[in-house]
DNA sequence: TCCAAAAGCCCCACCATAATG
DNA sequence: TCATTATGGTGGGGCTTTTGG
């Protein structure tokens, strides 16, 4: 019965559709009254779909097929320009929309980039999503985001996967944390991944600001003003930033035939530059710390206030990121901008070459931290209390 | 002939598929030994499909019917513990989801929310943000996000059109100024519309912290310690969150017979904090201040500083919001502690609500922020310089 | 409890056809 | 006869629903 039927349906609305416009839009619209011979009293009008309109709705209001509305979408050639006009305008009265998922599904493609930010959501990483997603809306593409607190393995693998079922064309991750660049590198996700990485990272696409040049320049300004014991509070181990900043800093002191001391590690947090600060005035020899971050930086300077230690007078504190209350710490503190916008629109801007191009990297160029100058780094004077 | 032609192409693709199992998966994978007598050589392990697993692999693997995996994935009834399980554990180990796109086609539900976000990503927000979008991550929505920095109203009327779509099926607004509100408000966007507003906005759903109880609670902590002149820095114009925290600390201020003097204003920023401080500091009666927010309160701090206007000595400061920054302030801030990621997850709450039945507004209560009491407060001794 | 089969959902890639030159 | 151009037709894509065992 299945043959019969089948048969008798697949014949009955083509018969009837050859005069007409579309085939499936008849399927689903004409049905009952599939036979000709039928008088039509389908009463419901027809159609009736109470719904959005579909790109059948539109080819048989403009009486062509629906794969001329099609062409007309996509800006396909084959298509004559009163026809094209026709479509265009019934397009333009119903409303239609062509939907985004049965888009995707025929085309396995999404105008999706997906953004993994994996991590606290701090001024950096923050200002980068924003400029990233400004970024990705100029060039026509919709970001679909998942952001999560931690940087668990298993949660990133998901969101990866996510993603990728989600047909988006490219991941981007930023997470600040090596774990989370890592663990999305291990995986075969079938779309380029552009990470947020400031150290090489094989086999994946990154962006960077230059971190190290940073350190470098950091450690000279103190350099630069006398110092010579100059302490690092470090970011988390897994921080691929904290790494580069702590290399910049180390290399330019032995440049100078300066001493590395063993860095203080802090999480990033203002608690820990606080914790930090703590152990670091123990040692009465420092006259400068070059801090991992500004938020790092302010709980080092309450940590030097509670222990009367005068920055700059006994201690010069230098910070990275330069946050908008850092102009306003006690004191101001002297830090290195970075430009998390910019950093941002690069991410995006290597998206489009990798898409472009998968093999070409081409290799942008980093940004480099700027010094900003203020007053908590100063040419040292008396020792710490 | 367009008939024969018809008829004779329809029928053999029906005939051939009628005889095996599966519809499409046969068609996909299998292919050639379609045929049931074909011994199934099936050589190339069947599906073969490169890319992620389908339903249909899955269903082989475990040695069930597509219907059976679907129903697992929906946690739909009429499945056996033992299947339940089996189909479970196959689809782990072949890490499959399931594709997102076909789902939206086949429930007309897209899954997805769009969040817009305008605004500097400033510690609240941002939090909410990610608040909200794990809490949408949960309940098994994928979030399409729009964040943009200002809140023009012609980038936010683009931006609600966009996601419409893309077929989200809510849209949620996450826009400290009130234009950004107004705006979305005002557009029939055909999906319910989730607004963190703290003011009443007549026309659409909103979620929000009781910006109100929390003022009174900090102007109360100040007259509570003897403060009988109490200046408010407020937040920019359109800020709603400001206009309620403006209006709690007056309303008490007036419940206690306390003069309520023309507020100073800020932009939520530090420098603006600063400059409100100086400011302030004309004011030599004055004996303490609710600042709008922490990060013009760190602002304020550095004016008095400056100024050598003693804190809290001379001068008592309150917060609003308690950055992780705050208890590092010099000194230690006290201000009311607000539980962003709550309200992200509110805001969840709410459009799962609100989807569920648009017309009961179950109407969530408000969060209250908390106080945290530290050493920017005190009861008023000398008087300013 | 579970399988089987088929009909969508909406669109696009690809092929077929018709009418022109 | 062979391109060309303008259309129409078919077959998925992966999942849910429905109907019928």
């Amino acid at each position: 019965m299945n043959e019969t039927d089948a048969s008798s349906r697949a014949d009955a609305p083509r018969g009837a559709s050859v005069a007409p416009g579309g085939p499936a839009a008849e399927a689903s619209a004409v049905l009952g009254g599939a036979e000709p011979s039928a008088a039509e009293p389908v009463g419901p009008e027809a159609s009736g779909p109470p719904g959005v309109p579909t790109m059948f709705d539109v080819a048989r209001a403009a009486g062509v097929s629906h794969m001329t509305v099609s062409r007309v979408l996509n800006d396909r050639g084959g298509v004559s320009g009163a026809t094209r006009e026709r479509v265009r305008r019934v397009i333009a009265d119903l409303n239609y929309t062509p939907s985004p998922a049965a888009r995707a599904m025929a085309n396995r493609r999404s105008g999706q980039i997906g953004l993994i930010q994996a991590g606290r959501p701090d001024y950096g990483p923050s200002n980068a999503a924003l400029g990233f997603n400004e970024a990705a809306r100029e060039a026509g593409y919709t970001v679909s985001q998942v952001s999560m607190r931690g940087v668990d393995a298993g949660a990133l693998t998901q969101a990866v996967h996510r993603l990728v079922l989600q047909r988006v064309e490219a991941i981007v991750v930023i997470s600040g944390e090596r774990d989370g660049v890592e663990v999305t590198r291990g995986i075969d996700a079938g779309v380029p991944i552009v990470a947020v990485a400031s150290e090489d990272e094989p086999g994946m696409h990154r962006v960077s600001m230059d971190q190290y040049a940073g350190a470098v320049r950091a450690t000279e300004h103190l350099i630069g003003l006398g110092h010579r014991e100059i302490r690092h509070v470090t970011g988390p181990d897994d921080s691929m930033d904290a790494a580069e900043r702590r290399r910049g800093w180390a290399d330019t002191l032995r440049a100078h035939g300066l001493e590395v001391r063993e860095p203080l590690t802090g999480d990033w947090l203002a608690a820990s530059g606080y914790a930090a600060g703590r152990d670091l005035l123990a040692d009465v020899s420092a006259t400068a710390v070059f801090v991992g971050n500004d938020q790092m930086s302010i709980g080092l300077l309450a940590a030097c206030r509670e222990a009367g230690v005068d920055v700059p007078g006994a201690l010069s504190v230098i910070g990275f990121d330069d946050i908008p209350e850092a102009a306003f710490f006690a004191p101001p503190l002297t830090t290195l901008r970075q430009d998390f916008d910019g950093l941002g629109r690069d991410i995006m801007a290597t998206v489009l070459d990798v898409l472009r191009d998968e093999a070409a990297a081409p290799d942008r160029t980093e940004r480099v931290p700027e010094l900003v100058v203020r007053a908590s780094t100063a040419p040292p004077g008396r020792l710490p209390t």
